[in-house]
DNA sequence: ATAATAGTGTCTCTTAGACAATATTTC
DNA sequence: GAAATATTGTCTAAGAGACACTATTAT
């Protein structure tokens, strides 16, 4: 970029790609739009579209959210996975996408009812066994693995949670997505000991059994030290 | 993506910056070039380079680093961090820049000898106290940062290292990017135990004092368990 | 022998995980 | 009280860091 004629650059598309995780009842759900027309017509993608001119990355990721879900980008968690440009990704044009990661509160409602009816959850291995358009696969896959290991050292999970939650709820959301049960007695001890991850907010909850359970919302921790290891097996 | 006008999207240049970093004596150094003209006249900047029409981006990466250092990628870490897409990045026109970071094994020769005048190493203290061009500062520190974080948990540091190197040439690597004095004997028995991370190839160095040391290369592992804690102090 | 660096052994302290025990609710 | 879930406590084993000690070279 040092010399260079400012008329000699090749044209790209630029898109941002939507990777949208929620919890719904016990599985990971992942956001798919079912394409209209050509190429990979009828086909399941990630939600996504072109940057518009005078946008940046982050607010692109944030319209397209807004414009498929209903849900604010400011309410969920976004953050930058990747990007991927490879010459024929997409068969039409030269288009580079910028994958991005959301992570939404539990979602039980289906997003068919709202106005992006185009647009479905579906079980992450239902996904995962499936075949998208594009190289969605691949986005998919490297956003998925993203989450899986940024539970281990950020409080990332929180944003799978309601603002106010309980430990359990959110040792739900890691058991869900790591696969495996926690022993409970143990992720109550590790996270409540975690350094400002979790703020309690003095109330607690009324249980259909047992003892009620306080309630929590995220600290300003970004980083956990130290990490709730993977390998943690109940 | 699903229904739009193929003619009705922004154009946008795509550029690849690299933070190309090795080590130079007791310095971790970045890869700097002098921009010609405007903007930014006469101001550092990350080297860097319009991505072509039929080339992926790692391509554009690899080939911008021969093009600056005459070191072939194949030879270098490289990995994508961030893409960077602010609308005023660049006050000429809208481009959106993919950064990479690269590692090369030490390099104590000036990249001033090679065709590449423009370019040079400059030590990272040095490049982070002053201002680069563009928002080549933010994409510098996030780099920067990357490559911290992964030696914790990645092979990477091999990279700065020759093909063979000895367990001490390895802890100097973590020394200098870290800025603290590793225990060698702690060291040595964290690193040598790591499943995959060093393979022994039998041979050792002759050195000017001491007991020669065996000699190593990067095993297979793409991540380190369990991993080499930032905080271990000497 | 002395200096220098490589590499091993050992001790202590912290932490992870297993699991017992206690607390607080609904039925 | 029984059942259910929350929360605390305790034990054991593994790992991290401190550091003594041994090994192998040059001078």
């Amino acid at each position: 970029m040092v010399n260079y004629d400012p008329g000699a650059f090749p044209p790209f598309a630029v898109t941002v790609d939507l990777v949208v995780l929620t919890l719904r009842g016990e599985l990971l759900n992942v956001l798919l739009v079912k394409r209209g027309g050509a190429p990979y017509a009828d086909q399941w993608a990630l939600p996504g579209g072109f940057v518009q001119a005078d946008e940046n990355l982050v607010a692109a990721a944030d319209r397209e959210l807004v414009e498929e879900t209903g849900i604010s980008g400011a309410a969920a968690h976004m953050e930058q996975v990747a990007t991927y440009g490879e010459p024929d990704r997409d068969p039409r044009m030269r288009v580079v996408s910028v994958a991005y990661l959301a992570i939404l509160p539990n979602q039980p409602i289906p997003v068919a009812a709202t106005d992006a009816a185009d647009a479905e959850w579906r079980p992450v291995e239902e996904a995962l066994a499936g075949v998208l358009a594009f190289d969605h696969d691949i986005i998919f896959r490297d956003a998925l693995e993203r989450a899986r290991a940024k539970l281990e050292y950020s409080p990332m999970a929180t944003a799978f949670c309601p603002d106010e939650f309980t430990v359990a709820e959110l040792r739900h959301v890691y058991e869900i997505i790591w696969g495996r049960k926690l022993d409970p007695r143990n992720f109550h001890r590790k996270v409540t000991s975690s350094k400002d991850f979790l703020v309690p907010t003095g109330r607690s909850t009324v249980r259909e059994a047992g003892r009620p359970a306080q309630l929590f919302r995220a600290g300003t921790a970004q980083v956990l030290y130290p990490p709730l290891t993977r390998s943690q097996v109940a």
